[in-house]
DNA sequence: AGCACGCCGACT
DNA sequence: GTCGGCGTGCTC
């Protein structure tokens, strides 16, 4: 008999290297406690770090005098179940991402230290007998208290204490009335009684068969695309599917972009799921998101809605994935490791063979293009919910148009007459601050951001040049810096002066403008959007915030100041982006019982895709638009990797790059290289950024020299002196 | 990425 | 004489 080996652990270790470590384990732990998925705490180099078992090994080419002993093991169960340790692993295999730093960033931040996954004691309130029997109207004088019950109703579970945002001495006053009482994580979790505290709202025909449809084949993978003009009534869709799912003790993930999870759509959930919510956010501590997480790992809460890193969540017994707003770029980080939300949804329903759900008004060309390939099912739901129609657009020709500050004379007339007729105008303009340029009269000179090649923006209000890329900000000096001129003038529009501009021309109007800067603070675009709701504001101006997700039934008018900028993009997605844009922002008017009416003011009345945008509707602009990516043979009909380069020095990105391309030529692959180039805007935070476009009709030959490439990069002079990474299916080429 | 080692300029 | 600049190399 052979010696027995002594084991040796195969650990993921946080670092940008694309390889894994090997550690002796320690004499008293019995190997088979290192389960795949466990975290352990290893020296590594003079640093101790948190790392991830992967597997046991019984040699190592590593020498005996370089192997290092596990200090610790953190878990005693897999943080990483077998299901998500197969995605982190598929995902850093994608991605081409270092697999240590990807399991690292799988995990919630707290459990990157070396702390223990345990569940820390938190208190559940709920309603005693006694508060379920209390009727609402007792406590008007008692707002506070009366919100507290009210909330409190809709989870007969509990609800842990930090949720419920009050101070103990709200809480204690209600338990010492006997309404309310408390218990600790640790007890056993009530069962479910309540039933829907909403009633469902009656579906029409479209959304009875979505519903149908999915129901039909629940304990199987199924990916459907449910296409859903704005107000069709997605959600009641979700919702009734969700109801479905969790009684049949199953838990469901929804992801959703990072605008698009707000308090009415969190309170919306938990107003008609009588079941544990988890909500994971950037928005939360990280104590609360760990919190959350863990009540999805322990199969506490049956419902986890959260944005793009929500999809590493770990689930006991999921029954269903919904990816809502699917075509929302948000859902792929951009930065780092790249991987996109979306496709690992998809990836997981797959794996877990459950259904999954891609909602959107507007479907990204990608996931119509796997509709037309029969990997998804198109669910329709062509017509808005109740009494409501859809908004008709209108393409407003203003060349040679008299114009003021961007609005056209006959956009203008319009503006006035749906304000004579008592409806509201929503101006939409993609670009904050006062103004995008702030020109010196007399020489020429313009406030430059020295740390990008771009304008600062100037922001009237605070009397400041604002850079949108880098953030840096500065107080506008009153004369030239270059000749002293006090002749600064301010070139272009923004939100800020748009603002402006229509309050001077709408004097009896009031006009609200709702954008980052405005609603930066907590709370505030929940008051900007009671004032635009409530008919207070007869005039909102605003950016990309005013396209999701909120609805302003009173609004009658939608004018979009300029469309032409996403016509000339910098890559080849502006359009598809564009036609997004233009039709979540149409979807925000007449959703009331009048139908509304959209201004799209342009100087290309002739563009084709404008054209089918407009004269015909979302689905023909995607018919035209995918023909036109088939025939320049662009993503979804090929596969694009972007190798990125960036560093301090100005010439070292294209340096690195120049060498990468001949490598890649060398290789001889049929994959086509463009570049290097500089990347769009060539200095960004003062960093110079150039990139290496790698494309081929085979995702695996553009895999395969991508994995072929890595290791020469790793060992590589020129590399050492720029930051480089890699982005699969890159979203923009900025 | 971190972190140390290592060999050249202006300072307590 | 040394503090520290960032080039180079390594991490089981």
């Amino acid at each position: 008999m052979p010696p027995a080996e002594k084991p040796i652990a195969r650990v993921a270790v946080p670092s940008p290297l694309y390889r894994l470590f090997d550690y002796r384990v320690p004499v008293h732990i019995d190997a088979a406690t290192l389960q795949p998925g466990v975290r352990v705490l290893v020296p590594f180099g003079r640093q101790r770090v948190v790392g991830v078992v992967t597997g046991r090994v019984a040699e190592t080419d590593v020498a005996a005098d370089k192997l290092k002993t596990i200090l610790e093991i953190l878990d005693e169960q897999p943080v990483f179940d077998a299901h998500l340790f197969a995605l982190v692993e598929w995902t850093a295999e994608y991605y081409h991402h270092p697999i240590g730093d990807a399991f690292a960033t799988a995990l919630p931040v707290l459990l990157r230290k070396p702390v223990a996954n345990k569940r820390s004691v938190q208190q559940y309130w709920s309603l005693t007998a006694a508060g379920r029997r209390l009727d609402p109207n007792d406590l008007v004088r008692a707002p506070r208290q009366a919100a507290i019950i009210a909330q409190l109703r809709h989870h007969a579970e509990g609800v842990p204490r930090q949720d419920l945002g009050v101070s103990l001495k709200v809480l204690n006053t209600l338990r010492d009335k006997g309404w309310i009482s408390e218990r600790l994580t640790a007890e056993p979790v009530q069962p479910i009684t309540v039933k829907s505290p909403e009633q469902k709202l009656r579906l029409n025909a479209d959304q009875q068969q979505a519903i149908d449809t999915i129901t039909a084949s629940l304990d199987c993978f199924n990916a459907c695309l449910l296409e859903g003009v704005t107000g069709s009534g997605k959600t009641e869709v979700y919702l009734q599917l969700i109801e479905t799912v969790i009684a049949q003790q199953r838990q469901v993930l929804v992801l959703v972009p990072e605008i698009g999870l707000t308090p009415q759509l969190v309170s919306r959930f938990e107003k008609r799921l009588a079941a544990p919510l988890a909500i994971l956010h950037s928005g939360l501590s990280d104590r609360q998101r760990l919190d959350n997480w863990q009540r999805a790992q322990s199969g506490e809460a049956r419902v986890v809605i959260g944005t793009r890193s929500a999809v590493f969540t770990p689930l006991t017994d999921a029954g269903l994935i919904i990816v809502d707003e699917e075509h929302d770029i948000s859902l792929k980080q951009q930065e780092g490791f790249r991987y996109s939300a979306r496709d690992l949804a998809v990836w997981r329903a797959h794996k877990l063979n459950i259904p999954i759900i891609l909602g959107s008004a507007t479907p990204s060309l990608d996931s119509l293009h796997n509709v037309a390939r029969q990997r998804y099912r198109l669910l329709h739901l062509p017509e808005r919910a109740g009494r409501a129609s859809m908004p008709k657009l209108h393409l407003l020709d203003i060349r040679h148009q008299p114009m003021q500050d961007m609005l056209s004379e006959p956009l203008l007339k319009q503006m006035q007459s749906h304000l004579d007729r008592g409806g509201q105008v929503l101006v939409f303009l993609n670009r904050r601050g006062y103004a995008p340029v702030l020109l010196c009269h007399d020489c020429g000179w313009h406030a430059d951001c020295n740390r990008c090649d771009a304008r600062m923006t100037y922001h009237q209000k605070h009397r400041q040049l604002r850079c949108h890329h880098c953030g840096q900000q500065r107080p506008v000096t009153p004369h030239c810096p270059d000749c002293g001129s006090g002749e600064l003038i301010a070139i272009g529009q923004g939100t800020e002066r748009m603002e402006q501009t229509l309050s001077v021309r709408f004097p009896e109007h009031t006009v609200l403008r709702i954008d980052r800067d405005t609603t930066r603070r907590k709370g505030s675009l929940q008051t900007a959007l009671q004032d635009a709701t409530s008919g207070r504001a007869q005039i909102l101006v605003g950016t990309q915030i005013l396209a999701k997700g909120h609805h302003f039934p009173a609004v009658t008018l939608v004018a979009i100041v300029d469309a032409d900028q996403g016509l000339f993009g910098a890559d080849f997605r502006s359009s598809e982006r564009m036609a997004q844009l233009i039709v979540q922002v149409a979807g925000r008017a007449g959703r009331g019982e009048q139908a509304g009416e959209v201004i799209i003011q342009t100087h290309q009345p002739d563009h084709p895709l404008l054209r089918q945008l407009v004269e015909q509707d979302y689905q023909a602009f995607t018919k035209m638009a995918l023909q036109e990516r088939s025939d320049a043979q662009l993503p979804p009909y090929s596969h694009l990797a972007l190798l990125r380069a960036e560093a301090t020095q100005a010439d070292a990105p294209m340096a690195f790059l120049e060498q990468a391309q001949q490598w890649a030529a060398d290789l001889q692959t049929g994959i086509q290289l463009w570049g290097p180039l500089p990347a769009p805007m060539e200095r960004r935070a003062g960093r110079y950024r150039a990139q290496l476009m790698l494309q081929s009709s085979q995702r695996r030959e553009l895999h395969q020299l991508l994995n072929e490439l890595i290791p020469q990069f790793e060992s590589s002079k020129l590399a050492r002196k720029v930051r480089w990474s890699i982005d699969v299916d890159p979203q923009d080429m900025l």
